[in-house]
DNA sequence: TAACTTAGTGTACTTACAACACTAACCGTG
DNA sequence: CACGGTTAGTGTTGTAAGTACACTAAGTTA
């Protein structure tokens, strides 16, 4: 590394993909634009990292403004860099996502937004509404989400405390966009010795109750 | 995100970890730093992003000028950015990794730099020496490269053009710092159907010569 | 109390991974 | 020129993980 005098600096910026499950569907956080460039569409939430704020740091806040979440899932994704992605200017953005239970999330419009809402990830209305490079980061956060849905167990972050076995199993449906068998993904979840029994069932409709398990955290 | 007129701008810089293998190890290439801070420490090749230019082109570019090749694996590992993480000033760091035949490299040092080496990853002589946070994305280098020839083919870029099953295993073996199964080995690679049996031999030394291989490309 | 709906359970088959030992071919030396 | 040394090359068997698949359990409502 050289002497860092006078290098033209770029503006940094975090970009959040907030995944939700609400409505049988994968859903993600996304805020109109109420300003130029792309006014209108709809962008990730995301601000400029603070100069004394590590990159970590910088996506809690904006999750914490954007959602009013604050402990949750949150993990950094991909650095997008590519001069032109942002009109205005040089723009390195450091992409994190994140997960939560949509029944905790409050969610705030910031100050430059005309709205901001939960959208489908997988419905095809959100076909050419996404401002900046935002699909190709929202690809990607949701190859990686699936990914890790494999091998780990993050698909607890995006249920409450309690839960049955058939809504997390949703949870790995509406992610994978497959069907899953009932009787090997309760082995397979079971066998991972993650989560733990409770005494307690839930009733909600004309049909056996469930029972309630919760996840042991490390 | 909000107007971008005034924000204080950090630093944007690229780091990379160029592995390859010689001597019966896994090596990376570091620089010995010719200045302040960390003077005398040793420190991965790295840059400053151009204000017109992509991160993996800086990364290309840089990879040019430290080892002179290009056209190997690049991928982006990982954005370092603690403040504090550099004592002169906000300096977010893009890391990337590249794998090389080190047959290919001609080892270049940078104007600022006291000399250029390659160092064996997983030798102790290689403890404390490393400045800034250098230390933290080698390791985080190494978990991702063992992930990834675990799963994918990475494998192969370390390699010349052509090679021998006995050379490719001993590849594996060196990262995971763990024997291998001949056999089975053998069986996963073919079974990968990734490489071509070539009608050639190498003998060297006092025993079977091996039969050649090249990868298929893609 | 019968019909409906979701919860909950086990077994057989297939596929991937792990362990393991001998023969083949070349070189150098006595 | 044959024998010893060295690395190349090859199959089978057991084990673990994953996949396919169908019926009973327990509650609600008409």
């Amino acid at each position: 590394m050289s002497e860092h005098s006078d290098y033209p600096r770029p503006f940094v910026t975090v970009d959040l993909v907030i995944f939700t499950i609400a409505e049988d569907a994968l859903q993600v956080l996304l805020i109109e634009r109420g300003n130029e460039p792309f006014k209108g569409k709809w962008a990730l939430p995301g601000g400029f990292v603070e100069i004394d704020e590590a990159l970590d740091e910088a996506a809690a806040r904006e999750l914490q403004e954007e959602v009013g979440v604050t402990n949750i899932f949150l993990e950094q994704l991909y650095t997008f860099g590519d001069p032109g992605r942002d009109p205005r200017g040089r723009v390195i953005s450091i992409a994190y996502y994140a997960l939560t239970d949509a029944m905790r999330t409050r969610i705030v419009a910031a100050s430059d937004a005309a709205d901001a809402r939960w959208y489908p990830v997988f419905d095809p209305e959100i076909d050419g509404q996404l401002a900046f490079d935002h699909r190709q980061i929202l690809d990607y956060a949701v190859w990686r989400l699936r990914n890790k849905i494999e091998w780990t167990t993050v698909g607890y972050e995006l249920l409450p405390v309690k839960f049955t076995l058939s809504e997390l199993q949703r949870v790995y449906e509406i992610i994978l966009q497959r069907p899953v068998d009932k009787r090997n993904f309760r082995k397979k979840i079971l066998g991972q010795g993650q989560i733990r029994e409770l005494n307690e069932t839930r009733s909600d409709g004309a049909h056996r109750p469930a029972r309630l398990y919760s996840f042991k955290k490390p």
